[in-house]
RNA sequence: GUGGCUGUAGCUCAAUGGCGGAGCAUCGCACUGUGGAUGCGAGGGUUGUGGGUUCGACCCCCAUCAGCCACCCCA
């Protein structure tokens, strides 16, 4: 026991019940992304430092990228995340990409943090972008897809919200509030940490970086109105298209959602759990020009991220996770003594060969046993096959949940055992 | 990276510094052509790891690892 090597810290296993939680996202996203006509796509595992250096947050790649020499000694990265890749994807073949691209993708991700609940070192991470377009339909859309997900797996707007905001409109109203171009990012730091510290706290904070009274009070009142998206003919379309499209009860403008990522140029939203005012699902935004970094020309997008971990500490606590795996199949095939195994085989591969899926039992143990591991692993029908059915050209059916039991002619039980089924 | 809480059987948890236990789970038997129930029994531990204090450590101290929580940052 002592000697068993443990994960590599943040690291998970997949359990056959933690594997089919993770298809069960999988299958959902995979739906959501192609009825909007998305296309599947993925990049390296691998990256070279040098693509994450001039892009996104510096942070990302200096403290929480795993980053190693490999044997020529190069500086090799496991992806923190998967927009530098998607550029550069784009940027080489710009000029041959029907636009708008309605791409996606789901894999896995690396970041050195400090694991807890919902945060780990290896995660997976649905990525999702509309390039190539600038209009507030493109940004509804995403909104919408991130409205249509949360349906598809059950959850309410009573449980999640989509927060949405604008950075153009917050860039009017600091100027209406007299706010310089120099502070401007500042200010969009300071809304980012208004609900993580005392309001005292906060303008002692606001007062150091500079900012005005003035200006404090103007901020203050910009973050308690929750009307200021009339402002925005950009955002009223984004609502307006939203409520047609049937998506606007989970979304709300909301000025406290800036977000961190620098390269978001426009429409910013933020999906959270409302009832806890808890960490963000997924985040995502409009970016006014993805592959410039990459060396392509200015191409405007818009997309967003939602890591494996947080969406299921959500869906877990409203008790939405399907449940546990168990086995695929139908039906266990007992093996009646030692002699009579071929006649088992040649019954289950039969089976199979109807399109059933059948396990055998992989021993000729006693009856007894062979019926209660296959009432462990949950199969519903238990087939004999001794010297009686030899002898008849038949075999036993037992369905277990229905606690009965038939003896049935060997060409007939694939037959009568999707009856069953369908029935 | 900072601060805090917690590590005892497969799981959930007990055990004044003095013989490490229980429930559930597992396995066996009652029960050699039929599962769940019941009864009886069995196996399972370097008390996360490494040091220290002590006549004696699951318990106290130090370090370390892991998990969780709050920051930081973000998904």
């Amino acid at each position: 026991m002592k000697t068993i090597v443990s994960t590599v810290k943040g690291a998970r296993d997949f359990y056959p019940q933690q594997m089919a939680i993770r298809n069960w996202l999988y299958h959902h996203i995979t739906r959501v992304s192609r009825s909007y006509g998305y296309e599947e796509y993925d990049g390296p595992f691998l990256e070279k430092i040098e693509l994450y250096a001039a892009k996104s947050g510096e942070e990302l790649v200096k403290e929480q990228a795993f980053v190693f020499p490999d044997r020529g000694g190069e500086l090799i990265t496991l992806r923190p995340e998967l927009t530098p890749s998607l550029a550069r994807m784009v940027a080489q073949k710009q000029g041959e990409l029907l636009y708008p691209l309605r791409w996606w993708s789901f894999g896995p991700f690396w970041r050195y943090e400090k694991p807890q609940k919902g945060r780990s070192r290896e995660f997976f991470q649905w990525n999702i972008d509309l390039i190539g377009v600038d209009s507030p339909e493109a940004d509804a859309e995403l909104i919408a897809i991130c409205a249509d997900f949360f349906r598809a797996v059950g959850l309410a707007p009573d449980q999640v919200q989509v927060f949405v905001n604008d950075r153009q409109l917050m860039d009017a109203e600091f100027d209406r509030l007299g706010i310089p171009a120099e502070l401007k990012k500042k200010a969009l730091h300071l809304i980012d940490r208004r609900e993580k510290m005392s309001p005292e706290a906060w303008k002692a904070y606001a007062a150091e970086e500079g900012f005005s009274d003035n200006m404090l009070a103007g901020l203050a009142e910009l973050l308690e109105d929750k009307q200021t998206w009339k402002q925005s003919p950009r955002l009223t379309r984004v609502f307006e298209i939203l409520k047609a499209a049937g998506a606007v009860d989970y979304v709300a403008y909301e000025p406290r959602i800036v977000r961190g990522l620098e390269y978001y140029t426009g429409v910013v939203f933020e999906a959270k759990e409302i009832t806890k005012e808890g960490r963000s699902i997924l985040g995502g935004g409009h970016y006014g020009n993805l592959v410039s970094d990459v060396g392509g020309d200015p191409l405007p997008g818009v997309g967003f991220a939602m890591g494996d971990m947080m969406i299921q500490v959500v869906l877990e606590k409203f008790g939405l996770l399907p449940a546990a795996g168990g086995t695929p199949a139908e039906i266990l095939v007992t093996v009646f003594d030692e002699s009579l195994s071929p006649e088992s085989a040649r019954l289950a591969a039969d089976l199979r060969g109807a399109g059933l899926n059948v396990v055998t039992y992989p021993d000729a143990q006693k009856l007894p046993r062979q019926f209660k591991f296959a009432d462990k692993i949950g199969v519903r029908f238990v087939l004999v096959v001794g010297p009686d059915e030899v002898m008849a050209g038949t075999a036993t059916v037992k369905d277990l949940s229905e606690r009965t039991q038939e003896t049935v002619a060997r060409e007939k039980v694939a037959e009568y055992i999707k009856t069953r089924l369908a029935g």
